[in-house]
RNA sequence: GGAAAGUUGGGUGAGUGGCUGAAACCAACAGUUUGCUAAACUGUCGUACGGGAUUAACUGUACCGGGGGUUCGAAUCCCCCACUUUCCGCCA
């Protein structure tokens, strides 16, 4: 959520920002601006006049107590039409502050200065890319065919417990699950991020915090009978941790981590790319997230980004780093970065991680604020998070391009892990 | 699922209608004292939205789980809801 008196102040900047996001913010800022102005008034008002009533009421709990009965009465009396008006005005200003706030929570965040407009995500730019891509052999399999021929995955069976999309990982794919969770987990451990294990279902307060609601609502496994939500990410558990909290200025930056199943119902994006490991209902994610001081967020951002590629190189997985154009973006980010890996078979690249700098947008939401020791002013953070990793697009890839006529070949670091070299 | 108790400021915890934005203690912060440490003492010590010139002093209002009600006046009385804890039942 945007900062009210941002908006207020730099009006024309925030439309002219947001239309890099392809939205049309001039009638929503418009509306907004007018309304808080008009609550600003009313609230004046209002309490201009609860003011007398306070002090009224002071009055005649004093001329009660010295016994001027009549003088009390007269003075009870007056405060029926101020009570009635207060009443009034309060009312109509509650009605403004609904409005007002359901207009500021569907307002996306402002893109960063750098990020470029576009349509979709062919603009995206790409900054990075490694030159070792692979070629796809006439005889290489997709990873669904491989995984099948290895007993690794088996689509079927998910789909008869749950559903499409509820994949059964078997044996070595199972256990690659795991290898890959624990070599993530190690990893950003190392790079000082402090494991947690959140709760896989959050409230609904949660999801206001970080922005999945209202935005996503409908994205999102609802459990109604209890009011939870399977969590899409980890993020949201995590970051909600941070909610309604004002830390310690020194203890910034916080880091954290943790492994989480995800849950997404993926609505409407039926028909493409979802074949085998593509796109799932539930799929397995090392999350990480930061929370910072605002000057030093993007630092943190570029941090994130210079430690999601090194667990690329350690998996020795062709990858490119795109640096997500105005269309691409996210409602809630400023500036996203997206992993993509190279796999084979497919021939296709596919996003194994997005990381963003959230600003205030989710912080303001959260209410989450820091403050310095003997600083009276708390100033609100900067929330950031991003995926290291998602697993089944990994999975898809290392499948695919590491694949041999004697089998599958594992990345060094995972071997110990996995207990072997080799999936055979 | 049944029953009971509870929800107050960073923590513990007092407070059953006006003098309570909230005692006391602890923690924290600043200072005095001190050879150093400790102790002692003094002071400060919630947040949000307004006003004050958008950065001050100062000042208004609100907030004691959330929402509504009674009252001139509510942390305190009433109603609804959420959550937490404990006991019983069930169960990994």
């Amino acid at each position: 959520m945007l900062n009210l008196k941002f908006i207020q102040e730099n009006k024309e900047t925030v439309i002219e920002r947001l239309a890099v996001k392809n939205f049309d913010a001039r009638e929503p800022v418009e509306k907004i601006i007018e309304l808080d102005n008009l609550r600003k008034a009313l609230q004046q008002e209002a309490e201009a006049k609860q003011a007398e009533m306070n002090a009224t009421a002071k009055e005649i709990g004093k001329l009660m107590q010295t016994g001027q009965k009549e003088e009390a009465e007269k003075a009870r009396k007056e405060t029926a039409q101020l009570k009635n008006d207060i009443a009034e005005l309060n009312n109509r200003r509650n009605e403004v502050g609904t409005q007002l706030n359901d207009l500021l929570l569907r307002l996306p965040n402002l893109p960063h200065i750098s990020v470029a407009k576009g349509k979709s995500d062919a603009d995206n730019e790409i900054v990075k890319i490694v030159d070792n891509i692979p070629q796809k052999h006439a005889d290489d399999l997709p990873h669904w065919e491989l995984a099948k021929k290895y007993d690794l995955i088996d689509f079927e069976t998910g789909v008869k417990i749950t559903g499409a999309g509820f994949p059964l990982y078997k044996g070595l794919g199972a256990r690659l699950q795991r290898a890959l969770i624990t070599f993530f987990l190690d990893e950003n451990t190392r790079a000082g991020y402090q494991e947690v294990q959140p709760p896989l279902m959050v409230n609904a307060d949660s999801g206001y915090g970080t922005g999945q609601l209202p935005d996503k609502d409908g994205q999102m496994y609802y459990v109604g009978e209890d009011h939870l939500y399977l969590i899409p990410t980890a993020e949201v558990p995590v970051t909600n941790i941070y909610r309604d909290m004002i830390v310690e200025g020194e203890r910034l930056p916080i880091k954290n981590t943790a492994y989480s199943a995800c849950f997404r119902r993926e609505a409407g994006s039926y028909g493409k790319d979802v074949r085998g490991l593509n796109r799932l209902h539930q799929f397995d994610k090392v999350e990480i997230v930061q929370i910072t001081r605002p000057e030093v967020s993007y630092e943190a951002l570029d941090g994130m980004v210079k430690h999601v590629e090194s667990l690329l190189v350690k998996l020795e997985l062709p990858y490119r780093i795109v640096r997500l154009c105005g269309g691409d973006i996210s409602f809630t980010s400023a500036l996203t970065y997206d992993f993509e890996v190279y796999s084979k078979a497919q021939e296709k690249w596919l996003e194994v991680s997005s990381v963003s700098n959230f600003e205030e947008f989710q912080a303001n939401r959260l209410k989450l604020r820091f403050k310095d020791k003997g600083d009276k002013k708390t100033t609100v953070c900067h929330t950031l998070n991003g995926s290291a990793l998602a697993l089944p697009r990994i999975v898809a890839a290392l499948l695919e391009n590491n694949q041999c006529p004697e089998g599958i070949r594992l990345p060094k670091v995972l071997q110990a892990f996995m207990g072997t070299d080799m999936i055979k």
